[in-house]
DNA sequence: CTGAAAGCGCTTACAG
DNA sequence: CTGAAAGCGCTTACAG
C-alpha cells in the first residue's frame, strides 16, 4: 500500500539512494551490474518515481497547461486529442483547463502557475495583457492557438483567416452572385474579425456591398441568422458563414424555408469539420490546416521552453478551399472577375 | 524572474517561514494582523504557492487523471468539458491522457502514477484487470465512465444501455415494422453489447429475427452498413444504430439511395448528440443522462478518495427516449404489442 | 563508479 | 500565537 520509494530500493540493495537514482535515470556513469540490479528490483517491486519530487528538485514539471474553451464545438476536440497525444510521445503531460469562451483566462492562470507548468497553450480563449505579463515574469512561455493578442505580445499560430476570407470572396465572385452576406461568429474574436474584414473588403473592391448578420459560431445562431436573411426583401444569394457549424445551421434554415442550397443560394463555411462532408450538407468550406497548426504551436512552445524567452512569434498558416456542393455551379457565361 | 517563495516572504517580513505558511493556509490559529501582513505582501509580490512542494509534503496532489479516447466523437467532448469544470470548482486539477479506443490504457498508467493522481477517471477505454490491481495496490481509486469491467472489480457508471435497447425495441414494435436490424458499434465494448443484446432479445421474444451489421461507432461505418442492408432482398424497415453518429451515416446512405427515412424506413440512434436534433436528421434516439452520469462518477470517485477504498460501485442510469422524425408514425390500426 | 549531503518549497507535529 | 526542525522523494554537485 505504501508506495515504494528510491530509499526502499536502496535499503533492500544495501546501496545509497543516490546510486539508485542514477541507475534509474539511466544516463550517468554507473556500473552496468549496479544498474541492472536496481532496475530489476524496481520492476519487481513496482517502483514508480514520484514526479512531484522530481519536479521540485529539477525545477521543471514536464507539464504543459492547455486552456481550452468551446471544447464542445467539433473543431477543438480534434485539436485537443492531437495535442495531448503528441505531447505524450514527446514526454510531456498535459494539465487541462477549460473555460467558457466569453471570459478571459485570468482566473485560471494562478492555478496553472501553482502547478509549475513549463509552458502554456491557450486555444480559443483570450489572454489579458496583464496576464501575459505575469506569465513572462514567471518565465512561462505561452502560445495562443487560433487567435492572437491585439498587441502581438504573445506567440500565436492561426489559420490565415484573412487569406481564407479573400479566397472565398473570389470564389463566390467567380460564380456571379448578386447579393452577398456574412453570418458572423463572436464579434470579439480575431478569427471572426479577420474572416469578415477580408471577405468584405474584397467584395467591396469588386463593387458589392455585404450584409452582416450577427452570430456566435453555433448551429442555432446560424439557423436564426439565415431566417433573418431570408426574410429580407433583398435576401442574399451568397453567404459566407464564420464557421462550419454556423453554415450548417444556415443550410437547415434555408432548406426549411424551401430554398435549394447550391442552386438558389450559395453557402460557404470555414473549418472543414467532419460534418461538412456529411451527405446532408456537402458544404464547401476552407479547410483549416490543423495538423500543421498543431505542429507549429508545439514547435514554438517547446522551443521557447528550451531556449528561454525569445520574443513573440506569429504564424499564419494558409487553409485550403474544399469545393463541395453548397455553392452554385460555375456558369459558362459567368461575368468576368478580376482578382 | 525567480519565483517568489514562502521563504522570501518570511525574510521580507522578518518572521518564520512556518508562520507564513500558516498565514497563507488560512485556517490555523494565527494573529489576524500577521495573517493580513503576510497576505498583503504575498499579493504585492505575486506569490504563487508551489503545488509540487505542497503535494510532496501533504501526500496528495489534488490531481485527477482523466483517460479518454474517441475525444473526437461528439459525445465525449461534452463530458470532458463538464468533468473538468466541475472538478475545477471543487478544487481539483485534471491531468489529461488520451489513448486510442482500441487499446487498453495499460501503458498510460505508469504516467498517471508518477504524477500521484489522487484518483482516476477512465472514459471509453479499457482497463486490464492487472492494471486495476496495480491501482488498488497504490490506493488510487478509479471509476470507469460509460463502460464497466467484465469482472466488476472497478467502480463504473454507465447509461442503462440494456434498458435503452429494450425501450427502442418496444417503441419500434409499437409501430409495426416487419424486418428489424441492428448496426453495431465496436464489438468489444460493453456499451455495444448491452444495447444490442437487450434489443435483440426483446424482438426475438416478440417473434422477430434481427439482422446484424458490423460497425464501429462512426459515420462512415453507419453509412456503409446501411448500404449493405439496403442491398439485401429482405432489407429491414426498422434499424437501431449503436449510436447517433452511426445512425446519421445510415440516414445519409438511405437518402442517397432514395429511401425516405421516417416513412419508408425507421432509424433510431443512441446518445442524443447535438447533431441528432439538426434539421437534416431529426433523429429519434435515446438521450444519455450525461449530467447525472458525470455527477455520479464524480461523487463515487471523490468519495473513494476521501474514505479510502470501499469496494466497487456500479451505477446504471436510465436514458430517455427522444421522439423525433426518423421513425414511421404510429398507425392507428397498429398491431397490439405486449411489453 | 559510489556515497554523503544539500536543496527544491512546502506542511505540520512539537515546544514554548 | 510563533519558531525551529523534520520530512515529503527526488536530483545533483562535491568528494573520494
Amino acid at each position: 500500500m505504501a508506495r515504494v520509494t528510491s530509499v526502499d530500493l536502496a535499503q533492500e540493495l544495501g546501496i545509497s539512494q543516490s546510486t539508485v537514482s542514477r541507475a534509474l535515470s539511466n544516463d550517468v556513469r554507473i556500473a552496468v551490474k549496479t544498474r541492472e540490479k536496481v532496475q530489476h528490483l524496481a520492476l519487481k517491486l513496482g517502483y514508480t518515481p514520484n514526479a512531484m519530487a522530481r519536479s521540485l528538485s529539477t525545477q521543471q514539471s514536464k507539464l504543459i497547461g492547455i486552456v481550452m474553451s468551446e471544447m464542445t464545438s467539433p473543431f477543438y476536440p480534434f485539436v485537443l486529442e492531437k495535442l495531448t497525444s503528441k505531447l505524450h510521445t514527446l514526454g510531456w503531460r498535459v494539465l487541462l483547463f477549460s473555460t467558457d469562451a466569453e471570459h478571459e483566462v485570468d482566473d485560471l492562470l494562478p492555478l496553472v502557475l501553482e502547478y509549475q507548468c513549463d509552458g502554456l497553450l491557450i486555444a480559443s480563449a483570450r489572454l489579458s495583457s496583464h496576464m501575459a505579463e505575469t506569465l513572462s515574469r514567471h518565465g512561462t512561455p505561452v502560445v495562443l492557438f487560433n487567435r492572437y493578442a491585439a498587441d502581438a505580445s504573445s506567440s500565436a499560430v492561426c489559420c490565415d483567416n484573412r487569406g481564407g476570407g479573400r479566397t472565398i470572396a473570389d470564389y463566390l465572385l467567380g460564380r456571379s452572385h448578386s447579393r452577398y452576406a456574412y453570418i458572423a461568429g463572436r464579434e470579439n474574436t480575431s478569427t471572426n474579425r479577420d474572416r469578415e474584414s477580408s471577405y468584405t473588403l474584397r467584395l467591396e473592391q469588386a463593387g458589392f456591398m455585404v450584409q452582416h448578420e450577427a452570430g456566435n459560431f453555433t448551429y442555432e445562431a446560424g439557423f436564426a441568422a439565415m431566417q433573418r436573411l431570408l426574410a429580407r426583401s433583398d435576401a442574399p444569394d451568397a453567404i459566407f458563414c464564420a464557421n462550419d457549424i454556423t453554415a450548417i445551421g444556415a443550410i437547415d434554415a434555408a432548406r426549411e424555408a424551401g430554398v435549394q442550397v447550391g442552386t438558389d443560394i450559395s453557402i460557404v463555411g470555414f473549418d472543414d469539420i467532419p460534418m461538412a462532408a456529411w451527405g446532408a450538407y456537402n458544404l464547401t468550406t476552407i479547410r483549416q490546416p490543423v495538423e500543421t497548426m498543431i505542429d507549429s504551436s508545439l514547435q514554438i512552445l517547446l522551443e521557447a521552453i528550451e531556449n528561454a524567452p525569445l520574443g513573440s512569434n506569429l504564424r499564419f498558416i494558409p487553409g485550403v478551399l474544399i469545393e463541395r456542393g453548397s455553392v452554385k455551379a460555375l456558369k459558362t457565361r459567368a461575368k468576368k472577375v478580376k482578382s
